[in-house]
DNA sequence: CTGAATTTTTAACATATGTAAAAGGAATTG
DNA sequence: CAATTCCTTTTACATATGTTAAAAATTCAG
């Protein structure tokens, strides 16, 4: 195999070891598709029945409230991006998936992964794994807001993913963090 | 089976079906402990590899933050209680787990379980439904903490969940809304 | 390259929530 | 039942963050 899914199934390999077979046929079910910046990937309202991988760019999920966007994730080069209040309910989503560069996302049918489930356990266990990993980060992402001030929270978020930072609009990093971007905006300037 | 178990799986047959022979094993996994009011369950700092369910009483996770305690979730009847943080990474808890009232629990080995699910294949699908469970309301009360108001969250609380600002003692409650007791209190005023 | 659009910063003011201390109530224990 | 301890509310004040508007900086499109 030396498809564009390679560095994406080698970060897989890492999680959880995969058989051949296996490999063969999740590659089967991979969809790749190209966006554009600021393209949308999945839109709010319908119910999420797919699971994408970022292979290369940015992507993020938000939603509106109030009429303004509120970011809840992004995610970079192999990251699963799923919006799993909707997969998991089967209830329709209230979150869309955007990309933020141009981007290259691989999308999986989730029945269709389902089905192989069935069959090919090691991947149904990887699934598993990537949605305990995602499990843990949130349930990060809430220690940090529930308990550390705004300054904090940009702090910690410079030190662990600097990446955000550097690459995402602050607009967008501001909603993450949980508050505004004039808010963001003066934890900038009072830290210089 | 007419066990003290028995409503719990009850409770988890309505999320996955499970064989008469997989309620079996898990049974014989299964460990019934009392635990008196304010008891310990697990203490701070060990890896977490076990998993707890209510069977009756009330239970919680917190941590300390400052010399303060932060409660992070609430378990009732049949609701599953883990460090999800320590089992997913086999790293040390910093998290505690207490018995809010008399209760009684029922603990598995994560080990043990791990090893059922080698042969008992609905097992570990109801253990991964119970995980996805958990990370969609992680992920709801992410979003209530990211962009609601304190007040907001409350009457949130009160109406999904008024179980626990009825039976739970409020500072309790302050500290799992992301507030402090005088702030709740505050808020609990100016809504009469 | 230039003008327009978008993003970020700054300013001024409003408000929600935090902090500390004390008082009032409720629950527990001997 | 009394006494102690614990929990909740109240008060007064401090501060972080929100809101609105405008200015400055950056990016984008023709």
């Amino acid at each position: 195999m030396k498809s564009i899914l390679f560095p994406l199934f080698e970060a897989f390999k890492k999680i959880q070891s995969i058989s051949l077979d296996s490999i063969g046929e999740l590659e089967r079910l991979c969809e790749v598709k190209s966006y554009s910046k600021n393209g949308e990937i999945q839109g709010i309202g319908a119910t999420c029945r797919t699971i994408y991988f970022v292979l290369s760019g940015v992507a993020r999920i938000y939603y509106l409230k109030d009429g303004t966007e509120v970011t809840e994730y992004f995610a970079f080069e192999n990251d699963l991006i799923v919006r799993a209040e909707s997969l998991f309910t089967n209830t329709p989503s209230k979150k869309a998936i955007q990309a933020l560069e141009d981007s290259v996302l691989v999308s999986i049918s989730s029945e269709a992964l389902y089905g192989l489930f069935e069959k090919q356990h090691d991947l149904e266990r990887l699934f598993n794994r990537l949605v305990q990993n995602s499990y843990v980060e949130t349930l990060r992402r809430l220690e940090n807001i529930q308990f550390l001030t705004a300054e904090e929270r940009y702090q910690k978020l410079l030190e662990e993913h600097p990446e955000i930072v550097q690459k995402i609009p602050l607009k967008y990093v501001a909603s993450f963090l949980g508050i505004t971007q004039v808010s963001l905006s003066r934890i900038r300037a009072s830290i210089r």
